[in-house]
Formats: structure tokens, sequence, C-alpha cells
DNA sequence: GTGGGATGGGCAA
DNA sequence: TGCCCCTCCCACA
């Protein structure tokens, strides 16, 4: 049940696992059909953008993974372990597995259908290649609520509900206010700061955002130690709780179908 | 034991 | 805007 971090990091240890193998391909329990057109193939490379996964197996032979809101993977060293659950897609080696269970579609997409997914998405934050001025200038012009802007994966990649709640308290930006009335600073500073805290989160394998700002996460370290649990982030699920700053009570509201959490003192409309 | 909610997104209407 | 997909966890009884 990932974010973008969490998902770009299932593409980095699967490819190092798995990729540039022939691997071994099945689907217990029938949820993936086409698994056996890719057992005995080689694994090329796992591609990550946004919270969207593809297996290359072949230039019209990728698997689109979307893990959606249940989806999940485990993975082990050799040999297998007993079938159990809602078993969709599992790939081995000799010395490695992966397992696949609940996720919102795992199918395979042609070069073409692929490229088109890609077409639109927005910039994603963990990708070296992205360019998020799109997204600013689509944001500048719109009236809709910036707390769901922030979500809208056309328009940044990567960034689920956590995310948009604990970028927005660290910018003191409300939810609610209208994207076109977000100052290009202030959306320069929110994919900054996106820019430090997700690949942070990537290797800590959780969303930790209450850091302070002027003291970046730096790799190596593991830094997600001196922080409890109770403190790990401002306002995301911390509805009817004091503010770790101001000490005002954070509200949370429905917002397009997904919750929003926020400090009404910290964060101004 | 049980029921509600949850890190998501596509689709119909 | 609401429903579906169909899983896991937790608070509460």
């Amino acid at each position: 049940m990932p974010e973008g971090n969490e998902i770009h990091r299932f593409a980095e240890r699967h490819a190092a696992a798995l990729a540039g193998k022939r691997l071994h391909v099945d689907s217990p329990n029938g949820g993936f059909p086409d698994a056996s057109l890719l057992n005995g193939r080689t694994l090329k490379l796992v591609e990550a953008y946004g919270k969207h996964l593809g297996y290359v197996f072949g230039k019209d032979l990728i698997v689109h993974v979307h893990l959606g809101m249940y989806g999940d993977f485990w993975e082990g060293k050799m040999p297998l372990p007993p079938e159990k659950g809602a078993l969709r897609l599992r790939m081995w080696t000799r010395t490695d597995w992966v397992e696949l269970r609940g996720a919102t579609d795992c199918s395979i997409f042609d070069s073409e259908k692929w490229a088109a997914l890609l077409a639109r998405l927005g910039a994603d934050p963990l990708r070296e290649d992205a360019d998020p001025e799109p997204a600013f200038a689509t944001i500048r012009k719109r009236k809709t609520a910036i707390g769901l802007l922030l979500m809208d994966q056309r328009i940044f990649a990567g960034i689920g509900n956590i995310f948009r709640a604990e970028l927005l308290y660290r910018a003191r930006i409300s939810p609610m206010r209208p994207g076109q009335e977000v100052s290009l600073a202030e959306l320069r500073s929110i994919w900054k700061d996106a820019c430090k805290l997700m690949p942070a989160a990537m290797e800590d394998r959780r969303i930790v955002t209450t850091r302070p700002k002027d003291r970046p996460h730096s790799r190596g370290t593991v830094p997600s130690e001196t922080v409890s649990d109770e403190e790990v982030h401002y306002v995301y699920r911390r509805h009817n709780k004091p503010c770790l700053v101001c000490g005002a009570t954070i509200k949370r509201q429905e917002m397009g179908g997904r919750t929003v959490y926020w400090c009404p003192e910290c964060q101004k409309a």
C-alpha cells in the first residue's frame, strides 16, 4: 500500500534480484493468466514511474503492476515459501523469489500502451529526468484546491495521501487554497521538499516528515531512529491531536474521496 | 468476533 | 460523484 517511494524501492530491489536472469513465472491463483508467456524468459529491467511498475521482458512484453490500496510484494531467498493467500504472480530464480498479491492491475502491456501510460503521468520527484515546470504552470491556472492537484497523477506522479498532507503542512499551505493562489516560489519549495523527503522515505522504508527542513537526510545514516513513532508525521492521521508546532487541534476532511489532514492555524488559505 | 477505514485509480453515469 | 477491486489492520465489543 505504497506511495512512490515504496514503488521505486521495489523496482530497485526486484531488478537487483531478478534482472538479467531467466525466470520461473506462475500465477497460483490464476489472477495473471499470461504468466505462462513469461515463464523461462529473461527479465531485462524493472522501471518505476510514479506509482506504476513495468517488468520489461521484451519490447511488447512488459508486465504492468499497479498495487492500488491493497497490493503488496513479498520477497526472499529460495526455496519458495508455502503457497498462501491470493497469490497473483510469482517470479523466481535459483536464488531469489518475489510474490505479488492484491494488486489493482497486473497485466501485459505492449510498448505502445506503456508509452501511453507514461505520457499521461506528471513529474515524478523520484526520477532524475523529471521536469516540474509544466506541473507548476498547470497548477497556477487552476481554481481547484491545491490538495486535490497534488494528488492528481497527471500533474505529479508518485505523491499519495501521506505526502500530500505532509508536504502542504511543511509549506504551511492549506489544502483548500486554490492552485492559482499558490505562488511559483511556494510550488518550487514543495517540489524541492518532495525531492528530499521521497528518496529519504525510499531508504528508510517509511515516510518520516517531521525532520526539520534545514537538516537534510544524508545517505548512509539512520536518522529515523532519532524520531519516535508518534512523531513521524505532522498532520497525517493526527486529527483531533495537537499540532506539534502550535498546539492547535489537527483537522480532517474529505477531499476528492480521500481524507485530508491539516493544521487550521499553521496552514493558511 | 466484527466492522470500518486505509498509502489508489479506473470507470460509468 | 460514487462504486468497484477484494486485503490487511486496528479499535471496539
